[in-house]
DNA sequence: GCCTGTTGGTTGAAGTCTCAACCAAGTGAA
DNA sequence: TTCACTTGGTTGAGACTTCAACCAACAGGC
């Protein structure tokens, strides 16, 4: 960021840019609102639940469930107090770190799990999905590996 | 969402899916931090600075900038009460239709804008163009293009 | 033992967005 | 004129995220 010069944008690429600003938007929107209202929970815990729900005795450590879930151990610890108020999950203490808790779905908070879940994935196949052919996933696949792998990430392969 | 049949994500979708996601969260956090790190506003807020730069007068309708922004009317009211504050944009009253506002760009926000724009576009440049080839970059407009379509807003062409 | 640094996780304040309520002004009909 | 409806925009409360500060427990060196 040293530079004198900045290579702006080209006219085509603003368009790409604001376009896919504008993909970004309107479809977190379509999935955040969708479970909003007929689960009443944001997106980013909806994926907490998943997580969880996947997890060999369904719990995991906090710090791994941050990563998992790609937010930080700061909203983690909110999003965990909220879903533990509603008794979704359950945080309890570790055997081998006394320091670290254990995040852990409860039987309820897996049943409210297979409720919500059929709506969100159809929403997100009908927003999604449906838009675009199979050869345009596996674009959208491509190019998000891609930026991933550039931003320091990995890419959430199973 | 009457149907008793749900499509489910196939294991290839899944992971598309997974990774797209990290993909839109990873170049936010990217675009995020950068802005508040060296301007010190989000991006909605950057957004809305580069709109008005590029209006006739620097001023627009309020109601024409939310949609422009992709943000609703009261989160853009509440972003320009703050961009206000710091003197970068000024509410003035229309003209031609009393309960109307015209948000408009100070010289001083103008100024502001010209220092973050060449840092925000060298992010942009390096986080996502940099990573994907001219073909990429137009599938992943004509994909952004199919979606937004789908959901029913309009793609930003000038 | 102690001392320092790192890791795991929480907390509270501040900032942003959403939602619903609200007001003021325009519009149209009776 | 009045009444009802819509549009333009603001406001305050509540919810989520971020940031920095913080505490407790581990780890390594001396």
């Amino acid at each position: 960021m040293a530079d004198t010069e900045v290579r702006w944008l080209s006219e085509e690429e603003q368009k790409a840019w604001r376009t896919f600003l504008e993909f970004q938007r309107v479809l977190q929107e379509a999935l955040q609102s969708q479970l909003q209202r007929d689960a009443g929970i944001p997106h980013t815990y909806y994926e907490i639940l998943v997580r969880l729900s996947e997890a060999p005795g369904r719990r995991m450590r906090m710090t791994q469930l941050s990563e998992q879930t790609l937010q930080s151990k700061s909203a983690l610890s909110h999003a965990c107090a909220r879903l533990e108020e509603r008794g979704w999950i359950r945080r309890v203490e570790c055997s081998d770190d006394r320091r670290g808790l254990l995040a852990e779905l409860t039987d309820e908070g897996f049943r409210a799990l297979e409720c919500m879940a059929p709506g969100h994935v159809t929403n997100v196949r009908e927003s999604l999905f449906d838009a675009l052919t199979d050869e345009q996933v596996h674009q959208l696949r491509q190019i998000s590996e891609a930026v991933v792998r550039r931003l320091g990430g990995q890419t959430c392969d199973g």
